[in-house]
RNA sequence: GGCCCCGUGGCGGAAUUGGUAGACGCAACGGACUUAAAAUCCGUAGUUCCGAAAGGAACGUGCCCGUUCGAGUCGGGCCGGGGCCA
């Protein structure tokens, strides 16, 4: 019998099924719909291993849902803008849109090479004017629903590059290209009113019951609701200064008032006052991430203003300009209580101020109970706050609530989700559909002159913003008054791209931004599978999106994803040379546990199993492997062993071990001679191998169904072992079971279940033949294995029928040598029988 | 610092949710087939101790304590690793 030819066997599959549009999504389908969609890609230029493992997890389900009756959307787009596209056209002199056409060609090959199950008559580009022209087109509903705004805003500005920069292009305060250092600037500056939807975006987290309890928690944490307090200061200047607390509790414990720079009243007074100025100007030198603010040292400056405590008219307060004090957090003026909070502490140190404890822990003396270098947060008692003395926190917190309530102070809830600020300074993104006008300010581009289109040729040869620089882009007519007008030079966020695309794979092709009948029918996405790292922005930008497109008309939608799933990473071992190079796998060769360099023989430094990355080099291409042993078996590997939700470490050995089940599937299922024909009934026969199969086919219905593929993996093993174990299983048995393998193994490794198909005497397709049945009957357990213990001690097993009755086992386990010798010279005190389970005997 | 997750053989991992710990796979070892190797097939295998052997005993899921007839699973405390927010 010939060796399966994983090569011929899968590009011969891949074109019939192609041919026979066996994947292509009806708009319309008596069957429940299901949708499964993985993250797509952006088009680097290559498939990478963790690509693999996305979707092939995504195409198991859609293959396994799809044999399961239901008609499935499983569509396939690029995530196409960005700055990669950027720094190729600017290190190669090619086009950006050329550049990210070519990669996407060469990707799209590359999966379909894995024998994907993707509609790719839905496939798009995010940098397609096709896409995006529909995206303007929601921005400008957006906007006109009031959920788009423009405000300064301050950004990370790169001096040398003259660009913005995300918090995460900056590292330690520099600029992730240049390297110079970061500057805090204000731009004017397109935002999104994602705050509008704080607190639904949050309480609807209870309800994505089918998520990770770890994503909610991080969207939970992200969107960071705190109730408190806001009241008002009166200063020695005459002017109030309102402040947002969640403490309220701890107002005796107030030792100074805090100004962020960015607050009005520190802009007034910085106008008298040079030193303040310089004091803001200095604190704007770090970049505009909380992290960073945070880790920063604390500083502050003395305004010379005091003000007066709101429950003693001769008690006053410093007031300073603070670095810490965060403008879009609360009112951007607070006031500190250097005991119970840390970031107060350090000030106050740093500036001599009083530490006086107001909260004194159950366990601790209150007049010995002092504050080192950690400030107390935890719980206890009010002390050193006159009225409020003795209260628990809670308690305090209402007290002084209700008593500064009838100075005009309100309970207020506060978050630290902030506006998205969609404006980027980059050439290769969604232009923003917006116009400047000098007469009528800012205008929307008018619908009919949609889309507006990026320039055929940028111009990287030119500091900052290409579109910027190119004056035929800028410079065009005010839709409103005709006069000569500028076009808005940013782009959209790459998020905005990634946040409806979704909603598109519905009806890519609609004239309009959604096909409201396909995106009603197919919405919400059923399972969505992706990487851990987009567990906030992405998701929760998603997640609004669909809110305002609701608001805008466009949807009926609460939620766009019904079920996430995150994959995790895929590692590898890391090798260096003695010299500290790193080494790719490829150049390793190993002998007797060591690894040598396949060149010199020298020998290398094996490093722990890390994430692939072409830094380390621990990377494998995919291609490579396809290449040596066909997609099903690098499919197999990324489904084995691991849970889909863990880190896998990709091994030769395991590899190896891939492709031998392939081709030992291939053995057992090409045996076909002497088999009855297709179709010859199994029922009434009686055999373990028809049990096992059964048993098999509903165990491998519900790991799937949990997405639990290592665990499908295991039972198939497990399967594949007993038909091996039964050769002589009468023929009809033995059909029903090979016919079984095939179709649980078809969403998993669906070339070689098509070629074992048809060994197996059928007619294409596997892909389009029905999901096997268990028959309730035959899973039930002939006898059952009872354990018998000695206080707790394991002694013996005894085989029983299911069900029997606790006297039975009582004396089958007495009768046990091990239990006879473990009771000598005991007697049993009690006995524990748990029907066909276990007996325990007490002595 | 707070919150959350994780810790099981040489390795990846199972364990019906409180009921026989180590399924399944990798690596290893023994055997069959072969001139030989590869491939394949059959078998062994948690650790330690006793025994010539058949077999038997003790220990065993990061550590300590607890609840229970019974704990990988539940509770408390610690150690180590990771994540998110500070």
């Amino acid at each position: 019998m010939a060796r399966y030819n994983a090569k011929q066997s899968e590009s011969r599959w891949q074109v019939a099924w192609d041919e026979a549009q066996v994947f292509a999504t009806p708009a319309h389908s008596a069957k429940p719909k299901y949708y499964v969609l993985e993250m797509f890609p952006y088009p680097s230029g290559r498939i990478h291993i963790g690509h693999v493992r996305n979707y092939t997890m995504g195409d198991v389900l859609a293959r396994f849902r799809r044999a399961q009756g239901y008609s499935v959307l499983h569509p396939m787009g690029w995530d196409a803008f960005g700055l990669p596209a950027e720094n190729a056209a600017r290190e190669k002199g090619v086009s950006p849109r050329d550049w990210t056409y070519a990669n996407i060609a060469t990707m799209r090959d590359q999966l379909k090479q894995m024998g994907l199950s993707i509609d790719w008559t839905r496939e798009f580009a995010t940098c397609d004017a096709g896409y995006y022209r529909h995206q303007q087109k929601l921005f400008l509903d957006f906007y006109r629903e009031g959920l788009v705004y423009r405000s300064e805003a301050d950004v990370n500005w790169d001096p040398v590059d003259q660009t913005v920069l995300a918090n995460e292009q900056v590292t330690d305060g520099l600029g992730w290209r240049s390297g110079a250092p970061v500057e805090r600037k204000k731009l004017s500056q397109w935002f999104l009113k994602i705050t509008a939807y704080s607190q639904d975006l949050l309480a609807a987290l209870d309800g994505l019951d089918r998520w990770p309890e770890k994503v909610r928690l991080m969207q939970k944490n992200w969107i960071g609701r705190s109730e408190g307090l806001r009241f008002t200061f009166t200063l020695s200047n005459g002017e109030k200064l309102d402040i947002f607390t969640t403490r309220p509790d701890t107002l005796f414990g107030a030792s100074f008032a805090a100004l962020s720079p960015d607050h009005p009243l520190t802009e007034e007074l910085a106008k008298k006052d040079p030193k303040l100025a310089a004091f803001v100007a200095e604190c704007r030198r770090v970049g505009t991430a909380e992290a960073e603010i945070e880790k920063a040292e604390k500083l502050g400056y003395d305004t010379a203003i005091t003000a007066t405590h709101p429950f003693d008219p001769d008690w006053t307060l410093p007031v300073y300009v603070a670095n810490f004090v965060l403008m879009g957090y609360g009112t951007g003026a607070i006031f500190g209580c250097p005991a119970h909070d840390q970031r107060d502490l350090e000030f106050a140190r740093k500036y001599k101020l009083p530490v006086l404890p107001v909260v004194i822990p159950d366990d601790a003396d209150p007049t010995s109970f002092t504050i080192g270098d950690e400030a107390y947060v935890g719980p206890g008692r009010l002390a050193n706050s006159r009225f409020l003395d003795g209260l628990e926190v809670e308690a305090a917190k209402d007290e002084v609530a209700k008593r500064l309530e009838s100075q005009g102070a309100a309970r207020t809830v506060q978050y630290r989700l902030r506006d998205w600020l969609v404006s980027r300074q980059r050439p290769w993104g969604c232009p923003i559909p917006m116009v400047h006008c000098a007469h009528c300010g800012v205008v929307p581009v008018k619908e009919s002159d949609l889309p507006v289109k990026l320039p055929e040729t940028i111009a990287f040869n030119v500091k900052g913003n290409p579109l910027e620089a190119d004056p035929a882009w800028k410079h065009t007519q005010c839709p409103n008054c005709g006069g000569e007008a500028v076009r808005d030079t940013d782009t959209l966020d790459t998020f905005v791209d990634s946040s409806w695309y979704f909603v598109r794979f519905t009806d890519s092709h609609a004239g309009v931004p959604v096909n409201r009948d396909a995106a009603d029918y197919w919405l919400p996405v059923d399972q969505y599978i992706g990487g851990i790292e987009h567990a906030i922005l992405h998701l929760l930008y998603a997640r609004f999106f669909v809110r305002a497109m609701k608001k805008a008309g466009y949807l009926k939608l609460d939620e766009p994803f019904a079920g996430l799933f995150t994959q995790g990473m895929v590692c590898h071992e890391t090798y260096k040379d003695a010299e500290g190079n790193w080494l790719a796998p490829d150049q390793i060769e190993k002998r007797d546990g060591s690894a040598f360099l396949k060149q010199t023989g020298a020998p290398v430094t094996v490093g722990p199993s890390e994430k692939m990355s072409k830094s380390k080099k621990n990377v494998v291409a995919p291609e490579t492997i396809i290449d040596i042993f066909g997609a099903d078996t690098i499919r197999w590997f990324m489904l084995s062993d691991t849970p889909p939700e863990r880190d896998i470490e990709w091994t030769d050995e395991g590899a190896d071990s891939c492709w031998k089940f392939v081709q030992r599937i291939w053995r057992v299922t090409s045996e076909a001679e002497g088999l009855p024909p297709p179709g010859t009934p199994a029922a009434g026969e009686v055999h373990e191998l028809r049990r096992a199969t059964h048993r098999a086919i509903a165990a491998v219905t519900e790991e799937l169904a949990g997405l639990r593929f290592n665990r499908a993996v295991a039972q198939i093993y497990a399967f594949v072992n007993a038909i091996t174990a039964t050769p002589d299983a009468p023929g009809a048995v033995r059909r029903e079971a090979l016919e079984a393998l095939v179709l649980l193994i078809s969403p998993m490794m669906p070339h070689l279940s098509e070629s074992a198909w048809e060994a197996l005497g059928h007619q294409p397709f596997v892909a389009a033949a029905p999901w096997p049945q268990a028959d309730p009957s035959l899973l039930a357990v002939q006898t059952v294995t009872i354990a018998v213990q000695v206080n707790g001690k394991l002694r013996g097993t005894i085989e029983a029928a299911p069900g029997a009755d606790e006297e039975s086992l009582k004396n089958a386990a007495f009768a046990l040598d091990p239990v006879k010798r473990a009771m000598e010279g005991k007697s049993p005190r009690k006995v524990i029988v748990v029907p066909n389970r276990i007996v325990n005997i007490v002595a």
